[in-house]
DNA sequence: ATCCGTGCGTAAGGAATTCGTAAGAGTTTT
DNA sequence: AAAACTCTTACGAATTCCTTACGCACGGAT
């Protein structure tokens, strides 16, 4: 689990990332809000703890920049204790705030409830396709030779391109909607990294890589994953 | 938007009834933990709001009963202030915990941000006429041959003709309209090529494209969609 | 009814965009 | 140090976009 802590207090700073490395989550660190948008497109975590009275982009302006792309769960950490303060937070698309000084126990408490949604599905079911087996929940994906089966290996962006392509089977993914979730809200414009990534995912996935027939291109749109069809045809 | 409220303080329960009223929930009230967990498997509200100290069931007790059977959020009104109560109901399933007293914008901006992820993106209809099914949502354009379909290929600039033209059903849309709609507002003057992708929509779509029945010209004006009739006919 | 001008439908071809693939440099991870 | 990962660049192929050209239908006037 990959939490990004965001606070312009050095000392409270490693204070939580002390602490939190111990319970066994995987920390990234912001002195400032411009800092903590760009660790976000760059790490992806599943929660953002941010400070309110931050340099260069206020936490309120952080948190308005994140959900031009995502919906990683955000936890307000601050000193302000106005009822405005956090109604303008939680507004914003805050999901929780909590007061300094707080009790250890209790934002543990709050971070584990806001990552739970995250991890939730861990009954997630298995999809299958062609010869091909993936377990969102194991991060594995199989492919079927015969009788056995042999891992697939996907590299994390790989990964991340699959997952958005398989959780909206049969809807039209733009291009610009993978750019922005995957690699920041800048990133509206393909340089060709895209395309390769679909190469790449095609020459382990597809049962003949230059006949997509799962991993399927909408040309001057987007992407589509089209999965068998089911026994079952609904007219 | 449903909420269900349970206290066994009927003073606070009529208040914050009363409060939500007005800002356009639906209300349903439980005096119990028991009466509450019958009401939210009756009524399957959208946010539920529990009280701790409750007779006959404790408020854990009716969150775990919940958890059973649903991810609705579950936003805690306490008195009690001691992180261990917060850390109790929020490990059993709790998304939010309050303490008593509160200050309604907060407590009103912690509902909002409880029920904003639920609201699903709702998938657009699918719009059909003659043989042919328009999915807008998955950008998919299926026509019917006999007993099976097939897909029809459109390019991005049919599919935004075929957009505008679609969402405004019997309406005249000017060619002036489309012009600038689609190719910006300096194109106002059709040099032939908005003829030429009404040439492709029919032949892609038009039962006999030599006679549009749905792509219909208006001579000297524009065009109109017009759809199948509808079988209750209102004169 | 006939004539004619404007607007519309159709076809063909070149220009521009987009996609797939390969090779390789820079960086990070193992 | 080796391997893996990310990203850039380049080029051919396929698709899409737009221009041009021509024939026909519609409407108004004679």
């Amino acid at each position: 689990m990959r939490i990004l802590i965001a606070d312009d207090d050095p000392q409270i700073l490693r204070a939580l990332k002390v602490t939190l490395r111990a319970r066994g989550y995987e920390i990234f660190t912001a002195g400032d809000g411009a800092e903590a948008l760009d660790l976000a497109a760059q790490h992806h975590p599943d929660l953002v703890m941010l400070d309110l009275g931050m340099p260069k982009l206020d936490g309120v302006e952080v948190i308005q920049g994140l959900r031009g792309w995502t919906q990683v769960p955000v936890l307000v950490v601050s000193g302000r204790t106005d009822a405005a303060d956090k109604v303008d937070a939680l507004d914003a698309g805050a999901d929780d705030y909590v007061t300094k000084p707080f009790a250890i126990d209790e934002l543990l408490a709050r971070i584990r409830a806001l990552t739970r949604r995250v991890v939730a599905p861990e009954d997630e079911p298995i999809v299958t396709f062609g010869t091909i087996s993936v377990d969102f929940s194991a991060k594995q994906v199989l492919r079927r030779r015969g009788k056995a089966s042999e891992n697939v290996r996907l590299t994390p962006t790989e990964w991340r391109i699959l997952d958005l392509l398989v959780h909206s089977p049969d809807k039209l993914v733009t291009r610009e909607s993978l750019l922005t979730q995957i690699w920041g809200p800048h990133h509206t414009k393909d340089t060709g990294y895209l395309r390769l990534y679909f190469a790449q995912l095609r020459k382990k996935l597809e049962p003949v890589p230059s006949a997509p027939r799962y991993l399927v291109t909408v040309l001057g749109m987007g992407y589509r994953f089209v999965p068998d069809a089911k026994s079952e045809r609904v007219v």
